[in-house]
DNA sequence: TTTAAATAAGACAAAGTTGTCTTATTTAAA
DNA sequence: TTTAAATAAGACAACTTTGTCTTATTTAAA
């Protein structure tokens, strides 16, 4: 897999949030609730995601979450690198201890450029690009039988 | 990560067994030690390419390992197969339940076209294509201190 | 002021992957 | 025939990821 389940469950909470943004705060409850996902565990992902700078949160009644910034400007590549890190992508394919291009393993140039190409995609596309597919219809972010997202 | 330990150890032992293959069985002991690999965990990754059919063992003094078909003709993609079972590219990106075309999440097509690239990539690069690729010095399969592979 | 709603924090459990070790079995060579 | 070299098999430990639960804290509303 190419992202962690941390991941996947960050970028479908985000698009969530976009999709239900009316100025009032979601809170994580009503996520985790509407995308079937663990209340706790995505606590913990929200939380790398505060801390990234990618969304706030405000504790008690009427809290909840909401964007930090405009997520018309939030590539998916920034919720991965706040949930996991940076080095998701520049892990390469064999993992050999030294690695570089000086004498690269025999698959570093198809790799590259498919990473490349992967990295390209995942820094283009943004929360609110995905949430407008999602409002049009074309596509969902949870199981096939919501007809809500 | 792409690929897992098992696959990337799986990948580099073939590799090393067609640079060496001079009729005679390899040893799994030669080939941790000189590729850097838990030799009890190579002997299981070992295994899982004979029950593949890929590779064949034999007991014993002077036993070990050899290529049970020519490496000329055994892709990347086989030794993963043999390794990690079939699902390791065709899990998607996120991994929704019941997922498909009909009505796929918002990275899908990017999502598939890389896929798919790295896929063909994995078909046609033969084991011995990287053999001769190491051989020639272009590339390696272990640290870069070592400067037999 | 009290209560209910919400996040924050972290302990803990379950599951998967990776790695180690021991024992049994097979085989060729001494 | 004995011994050493090798795989086979599987128990078990360490680590990572994923998921659950409990307690504390904050906040708005009743
Ligand atoms: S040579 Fe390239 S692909 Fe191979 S292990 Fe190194 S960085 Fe990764
Ligand atoms: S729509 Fe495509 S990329 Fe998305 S989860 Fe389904 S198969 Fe994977």
């Amino acid at each position: 897999m190419l992202l962690s389940k941390s991941c996947i469950y960050g970028i479908r909470a985000a698009v969530y949030l976009a999709l239900n943004r009316n100025g009032k705060y979601v809170p994580v409850r009503e996520i985790s609730e509407n995308l079937d996902i663990s209340f706790h565990f995505l606590t913990k992902i929200c939380r790398k995601l505060s801390s990234g700078g990618i969304i706030k949160s405000i504790k008690g009644a009427q809290g909840g979450l909401k964007f930090e910034r405009d997520p018309e400007n939030i590539s998916i590549m920034e919720i991965v690198i706040a949930i996991d890190g940076n080095n998701r992508f520049s892990e390469c394919l064999l993992g050999l201890p030294d690695c570089g291009i000086l004498k690269p393993c025999p698959l570093h140039d198809d790799w590259f450029d498919a990473i490349e190409s992967i990295k390209e995609k995942f820094n283009d596309i943004t929360v609110n690009r995905i949430a407008e597919e999602v409002r049009t219809g074309n596509v969902r972010i949870t199981e096939i039988n919501n007809p809500d997202f």
